[in-house]
DNA sequence: TGTACATCAGTGAACGCGCGTTCACTGATGTAC
DNA sequence: TGTACATCAGTGAACGCGCGTTCACTGATGTAC
């Protein structure tokens, strides 16, 4: 059953792909090696021949997630699109798709709990997130560009987490709202 | 081995306070049933003398970790003590100490993924705490003050679970103090 | 109050299951001539 | 280009381990007289 080089890359590929969504939406420990396979559409004795462990995949899905993440909220609009952004992360069908959504609030929490690999995947892609917001930010300094990003993440991740760990949908979107209002006006 | 209602009565909800400390700082799926009764003192043969399933002790371990949460950190001062709330919350204290802090800090992604009782229990812990909040907050009306409160809460809890998150502790403090200055001025 | 018995909180061995991981095997791919 | 062989991506059974859970048992507590 062997496949063509270009097949198995492209395998390869398809499973880290598959593993950063199942990850966000079942968590680190809430979905196992072998699912993962069968949802790439290949058996889970072949997984130790293009991974390390778990670990190592988890680490790549991470990276993977994170690679072009904070796009589809920022495209949306160009210049001073700050606003548009933190709108479009604050929506319910964001917060309704863990899977292809944020990997800081869909895992926050268990990120301080992985092995290192992870976490620093982690910490470069939040950096990059960081550097991408405070060049939407208008001007001031750049020490305040760079606060002012900061405490934003924080709220959108918090507001998304929140809205989702709440069983009430009522709430969930009254959270969405107030963090929209709140961070979405650039406070001077 | 038998023991007097009195002391089982103590042994059980020494179990809860444990577990509610040892899933705040390894997760829900990081910490076994059996280390849970280890820590407190017994073996884990008792535990279904006590609890119906590790879900039914999550719930309780939840309730008992928000009862009279947010407390410690608003009890510093009194009235306008809202300032002083976020203060304490963003402390690299209550960052490096994931087992005795704010229980949607710790496991904030991960209650979307419990079983309804414990998200039921977080949700309610979740109300207190903002009809805490919003009662520290300066006149306005009652809907910018919710409004307010539920933007603040998730900065607060975006913020520790980020700090939590990086693996550089200069990063870590700058997330800390940039949401503090951003959450600790109520914005007019 | 003292005695005899029933209760039951806690013990530790055991069970079953699912998970991460390993391995002998297969058969199509890649390569050497 | 065609043939013969080596390679190796993927398969599926199997392993070992830890986990949640069960259970027969123990012996101190609680209770009835």
């Amino acid at each position: 059953m062997r496949v063509s080089r270009k097949e198995a890359a492209a395998n390869r590929e398809r499973v880290v792909a598959v593993a950063s969504a199942l990850f966000r939406k079942h968590g680190f420990d809430g979905i196992g090696v072998s699912d993962i396979m069968k949802k790439a559409g290949l058996t889970h004795g072949g997984f130790y021949g293009h991974f390390g462990s778990k670990d190592d995949l988890a680490a790549e899905a991470c990276t993977c997630a994170l690679r072009g993440s904070w796009d589809s909220w920022i495209n949306a609009s160009e210049k001073g699109g700050f606003e548009a952004a933190v709108m479009n992360y604050l929506t319910p069908e964001h917060r309704d798709d863990r899977a292809h959504g944020c990997l800081f609030a869909a895992l926050g929490s268990d990120i301080v709990r992985q092995p290192r690999t992870v976490r620093h995947a982690m910490t470069e892609g939040f950096r990059t997130t960081i550097d991408k917001l405070v060049r939407m930010l208008p001007g001031r300094s750049a020490q305040a560009r760079r606060e002012h990003a900061l405490a934003t993440m924080a709220g959108l991740v918090g507001a998304l987490i929140l809205s989702r760990a709440v069983d009430d949908s009522e709430l969930s979107d009254q959270i969405l709202e107030a963090s929209a209002k709140t961070f979405g006006r650039p406070q001077v």
